[in-house]
DNA sequence: GCGCATATGCGCGCTAGCGCACATACGGCC
DNA sequence: GGCCGTATGTGCGCTAGCGCGCATATGCGC
């Protein structure tokens, strides 16, 4: 694996690139780049967290589990992010699983030196405290969105979701996952994409999906997208 | 309003009361007594929170909202935690509203306050993010329960939850409440509570409700409960 | 004691989404 | 090119929970 310093693209996270260029460059040295593969997990639930990752491109989901095949997305990670919240809260486990829905490459780093590097104070923490607060707030809009709203919508405001998070109009995704990450049945699934092909807001054929009209799912999408993405955008400014 | 030093009776918040008895001692001097009043909100959704909260009896519920009369509650709050993580994680609002669901008594700190003493590191940072975990924890797992399961195993979490939290098997509550806890309409409360009376495991009247047989309603409710219970205990032990 | 606002107790029709059972289509691997 | 595992489309009966309407209780102010 390259150290993060030995490359000649620049790659980027966008929580990352908030540090002050002093700080930043010193964690680089820290970090080592990983490729996300698709479908893999990052952590099951109950594993010890090594590494956290802060992605460059691809997109995690966490989900929330409860016995044999009940899941729930209770969170999505892109360049955005990172990937290990428990750790920086001083917490070596996690009940959730976080799968890479969409892959890519990320910028990792021990979870030892997460922790030593948190320690002195400086830009880090303080960062990843604003970061916290804003999966909170994803995370209960989650659970209002999953309560009320139907699948149509919710389907809607995934795609928009992992859109920004994949900065790509076209992913690979099965039914069956997405069931997962909806907590419905596959086949009603089926039915919602149906739906939105019938008004060809999206084409959607053998595990490629893509989004037609990005305006117009904008348009019938749930508050929950918005106020998600504002929460991000207003404690983690530009 | 009595400066916390000043009380003959010991009151306690078992968050504080995990750190090193010195940083308590220096922390009670900048903590004041107040009361949380049954149905006050200690914030609204937006509100810039000049205050956290650290319970030493009473609840308080955190409900995330959407449109009008649209509730949902992604957390509680008693003896155990402190309301106001937000002022923690660096953020002046929430868009949460924090209600008081069990009169009871708190000892609060100013915001400014709070971030000075978590700038110099020591204990108090150490176990607000830690208790950030299990806040996170709980919030991942309200949204299963209120994704999978039906409105009497929700129930039943909740009254043991509140119980948990009152230290108390009697409390007061109106059915529209619970309906803007659990997410449902009122008439659906009001079916399931009938279903726990008719089973002797509460009685229910007139907004006074007790609880009966605590160890029949631990045996049907939904493991969300337990789940939660002990990310708290696992990780901030006695 | 009267009146009114607030909390309850129910019934009934309706719909979204579940559970289950199939009938396909791809897409590799051999 | 045939086989088979994985991903899809779809139909049908069933049930929890919604929307709505309405018939009480209760308690407080005057």
């Amino acid at each position: 694996m390259l150290p993060a310093t030995n490359r000649s693209v620049p790659v980027s996270n966008r929580l990352l690139a908030k540090l002050p260029r002093k700080e930043y460059q010193h964690l680089l040295t820290k970090l080592e780049l990983t490729n996300l593969t698709f479908g893999s997990a990052v952590y099951e639930p109950g594993d010890i967290i090594r590494h956290v990752y802060f992605p460059t491109s691809g997109v995690v989901s966490l989900l929330a589990t409860e016995g044999e095949g009940t899941n729930l997305e209770v969170g999505m990670v892109g360049r955005e992010g990172m990937v290990g919240l428990p750790v920086f809260m001083g917490v070596k486990t996690s009940r959730n699983r976080a799968v890479v829905q969409g892959a890519g490459v990320a910028l990792r780093m021990k979870a030892t030196a997460l922790r030593k590097e948190c320690e002195n104070g400086g830009g880090l923490p303080r960062l990843l405290r604003r970061y916290t607060h804003s999966r909170l707030t994803q995370t209960a809009q989650a659970a209002v969105c999953n309560r009320f709203h139907s699948i149509d919508a919710r389907l809607a405001r995934w795609l928009l979701t992992t859109r920004d998070g994949m900065e790509a109009e076209k992913f690979r995704l099965t039914q069956e996952f997405l069931s997962s990450m909806l907590g419905v049945r596959r086949e009603g699934v089926n039915k919602a994409a149906g739906n939105l092909q019938r008004e060809k807001l999206i084409s959607y054929s053998r595990g490629i999906l893509t989004i037609l009209q990005p305006a117009k799912l904008e348009a019938i999408v749930c508050q929950c997208y918005r106020i998600t993405k504002e929460e991000y955008d207003s404690f983690l400014p530009e």
